[in-house]
DNA sequence: CTCTGTCTATCTGTCACTTGATAGGTAAGT
DNA sequence: ACTTACCTATCAAGTGACAGATAGACAGAG
């Protein structure tokens, strides 16, 4: 548990930022749940856009790990396709959090470069590994791949963003089949 | 223009409400925008919450003003529905703003109770419009045509959150334009 | 017609609290 | 001795909220 402060802070700060967004970050909060004092975790994140931009990029790297483990494993291009959302879904499992960067996009006015810039590149991950997805399923051009890749990410990331709202992960769930019926 | 200064204050946190979200919304930023002093707004609106309901009900209510407008014009039901998008990408326009309600929904957790029932009710004026508007072009049940307005709205505001992390309204407009040639 | 009270719409001043940040200390490992 | 990994103490800025003063408008009483 001592082992490593700094991905203690970093899991802690993924969970609040999940929740309350990057303005809902705060030291002594933060210090509290992991078990520091406040003036610590500058020792670990000299400033809070480092510590910002620092959970943002952990928050991509973990999802794109998922991601290839999902493509490298032994299921069908479609079926990884269609096990896209369920990754969104589990952040309203937990607790009715959403998607940090999702968070960020709206909150993007308040954010330094360094974040902001880290939470582009969860897009273009997700959209890359969408894209790369379809291609394999579908008979797309590469250029309608990316479109349709975007659509997709962009409707999953504001069903989400209804369903917190309500609290109703069956809204998430009705608003994903929904999708998949009228096709997309 | 001294007229009114509950409505020069309803306008100018409307704005900063659509930018920087509730959190972003200050007594003394907003008095100064108004230019009046910070306590006065406590005049109009006793409390923070207060204010936030205020704005986020204004907020829905011209909205759905605007969109009664639109399906009470002599345009046909499609062509309205085909409308619907521009109303998200008017924020967008105005400096890259977002939808009020679609940032307090990331907001949930910090927003007061009075204030999250407003939010609820903008999404349901405009699923209900949608549903309405749905009814009239296509043969749905009532049902599908509720599911189908739901997942419209969901998209459409997921479309503007991307747009607005990239500041690129001609991402918003091909995402819609996504949307459209796959169906939904 | 004037005096008086009340209401409206502000202001000044201030409080308690939160927040990010920093300077400097300490205790243990190497 | 130096580095690592914390700590204590403190600051300046910002924040929501409130008490109380003020100035003008207006209405009824005398």
């Amino acid at each position: 548990m001592k082992t490593n402060a700094r991905e203690a802070i970093l899991a802690a700060a993924r969970r609040t930022a999940q929740a309350r967004g990057y303005g809902g970050l705060n030291f002594r909060d933060l210090a509290e749940e992991v078990g520091i004092k406040a003036a610590s975790i500058h020792y670990y994140f000299p400033s809070k856009a480092d510590l910002g931009a620092a959970v943002a990029r952990r928050y991509w790297e973990d999802t794109a790990a998922h991601l290839d483990a999902l493509s490298a494993g032994d299921a069908a291009p479609l079926d990884c396709l269609r096990a896209y959302p369920a990754i969104f879904r589990k952040a309203l499992e937990s607790e009715n959090r959403m998607c940090l960067c999702s968070f960020m996009a709206a909150e993007s006015d308040d954010l330094p470069e360094a974040v902001k810039a880290e939470v582009r590149t969860f897009a273009d991950v997700n959209v890359a590994w969408l894209a790369k997805a379809l291609s394999a399923t579908q008979e797309l051009s590469p250029e309608d791949s990316e479109s349709r890749a975007r659509a997709i990410f962009a409707a999953v990331a504001g069903a989400q963003l209804m369903a917190r709202s309500r609290s109703d992960i069956a809204l998430y769930d009705a608003l994903i089949e929904t999708y998949r019926t009228t096709d997309l």
